[in-house]
DNA sequence: TTGAAAGCGTTACCAT
DNA sequence: ATGGTAACGCTTTCAA
């Protein structure tokens, strides 16, 4: 049906293997010829069939990334960072949602894998690497986003979500909080580490962090600014309210302030809100949030360099342990931490990030 | 390196083709050697290579998904209806971002081809289909998505964008509104067709649009809420200033609110705003926008199913001519044009959609 | 019920 | 500088 390289051949009256070469531009061949080639190419709208190149080539020039939900802003965002520096080399991302899933999660996984990916980038729902195991042993090399587990040796490129909790932490107590709540993320590596860096924070302050200061996000279901939504709820129904709340991510945030909002909660003045992530939406929302940047953008170019740095490695050079790459992010602060005092430089980025 | 058939053949004592057939459950081989070779499949770890079966069978099970921006929540979640039905019957959708430009369009449409697509589902930033016209000669079913163009026979999926033009408009007359002006989106369908509705409609009614009441946003770098909030400076910058602004879409609406506040503008009561694409971050703004709902996943859905019937249709069956599904959408009335009148239904749905 | 052989479109190797 | 041949992993066709 389509063409190919022998047509190709055919109509010029030369040998399918020089086609070959010509199109890869192998120095073998004449400039002459290559000419001709190119032509005929344009002509008859040839294009190189990827699949039977990949057969025997060993490589498939296709990357796999599996996010838990494509319509999250940070992940989309990553996907065009991975996708920009890749597209440059000549690889193609193919993308899949989990929803946040572990059992669909692997079923995408197991699909991806059948296309021979010459790498997998996986933001996994998992709350173990038993099932990322099997993929390492397959000798595809697997780059752990976002996410990481202990005990389980990956490659690894994400944020320092500790630190992000820590800054977080310190601003609002630099503000003058001092009844500090957080709403907690899911069960993975970033809830439990901005988790802790938001209690170490405020044990190092000697603040006194309440049990039912912490209040977890239901999983899944529910829009996440629903789940910000409740937590403040619950949290105004406390004797004690807090006057200042760190949200695992800016969807909950901004569900937080909808409903302070509502209450006719001041927020700054009586509630500081701070999220993580800065979504670009932040400024848009009823109190502009501030938040912990997290770079996603970047990311998921260092996620693709490090991809780079492993498939063009050569031959020899390949068990070299493997690496992790951590960024760290920076404050932004927007009116929801505002209170006018030392660290109000609005929507301005401070730290590293 | 990989397990292949060949390697559990050998390990069963049978042949090749045996397995071949057993893993694809063809009625052939005995239900006793198909759980022999599942066992060992499990075991060994084996994962058919698609590259290979692909190049004999002629499919390759993959959908090329090419959208103008990843990052937009309306593509993201037209992916996921494309993605969560096409998935059910073993394809899988690779998605590629053109950043809105038509160059980059073309080159990655270009790549996707050389991956041997079932199926090609185009939101194109051309402005021309010249593009790809060569793609549907090559015999590749093309889906245009949301956008389409005049003189191209081609399958399409949409919204009906006259109507919601129309939709808006009417919705802004309604509540009182006299001086109402358009901020344009890009020159793509559903931007001239928005317009069109948005046209005849203040026509019927008998209301003027002066021409300086067409903003059109400027194109591509810039942010969305950026064009709203230079697109309103304009406005507000006129001798009479509209008093109703209906939005290419919510993105530029948000703008406009955000600088409407900034200039202590009351919205709706001064100025009523209303959108397009009905996003979920609607709510979370400052003034909450009202929008006209756009379906988007099922938009994606209706896509995966139509390139479903043109697959798995018959070899005879094929020339059927294109096909155009058109979506009607709704009315969502939130804040920004909720003047406590007889609409006033907040954030509940109005109409077909 | 099973299997041998041919072929899918390309690249790698070695010869010319 | 050019080309013949084998191979990549799988499915299809046909024969046993």
């Amino acid at each position: 049906m389509a063409v190919k390289m022998k047509d190709i051949a055919d109509d010029l009256g030369i040998s399918l293997v020089t086609v070959s070469k010509a199109l890869r531009n192998h120095p073998d061949i004449s400039l002459k010829t290559r000419e001709r080639v190119a032509a005929r190419v344009q002509e008859l709208g040839y294009r190189p069939n990827l699949a039977a190149r990949s057969l025997v080539t060993g490589r498939s020039m296709l990357v796999g990334f599996v996010v838990p939900d494509l319509m999250h802003p940070f992940f989309a965002d990553v996907a065009k960072g991975l996708s920009a520096v890749l597209r440059e080399k000549g690889y193609f991302v193919i993308i899949s949602s989990s929803e946040e899933d572990p059992e669909l999660e692997c079923k995408e996984i197991e699909h991806m894998m059948a296309h021979r990916l010459d790498a997998l980038v996986v933001a996994s729902s998992q709350s173990s690497a038993e099932a990322l195991a099997p993929i390492q042993q397959s000798g595809t090399p697997l780059i752990l986003l976002d996410r990481y587990f202990d005990n389980f040796e990956a490659h690894f490129v994400g944020s320092d979500d500790y630190n992000a909790g820590k800054i977080a932490t310190e601003h609002l107590i630099e503000i003058g909080c001092k009844r500090i709540a957080h709403i907690q993320g899911p069960d993975t590596s970033p809830g439990s580490r901005r988790l802790k860096g938001f209690l170490d924070t405020m044990r190092k302050h000697g603040l006194e962090v309440p049990p039912e200061y912490i209040i977890k996000a239901g999983s899944g279901d529910v829009e996440g600014d629903e789940h910000g939504i409740q937590a403040l709820r619950t949290l105004q129904s406390l004797k004690r309210p807090p006057d200042g709340i760190f949200c695992f991510n800016d969807v909950i945030a901004s569900g937080v302030i909808l409903e302070a909002v509502a209450q006719g909660i001041d927020v700054p003045k009586t509630l500081a809100v701070i999220g993580c992530g800065n979504l670009h939406s932040n400024r848009l929302i009823r109190v502009p949030l501030s938040s912990v940047d997290q770079r996603s953008n970047e990311i998921g170019r260092r996620a693709a360099k490090l991809i780079l740095d492993i498939v063009q490695a050569p031959e020899g050079t390949k068990p070299a342990g493997t690496k992790r790459v951590v960024l760290q992010g920076g404050l932004v602060v927007r009116a929801s931490t505002d209170r006018g005092g030392i660290s109000s430089r609005p929507g301005k980025k401070i730290g590293k990030g």
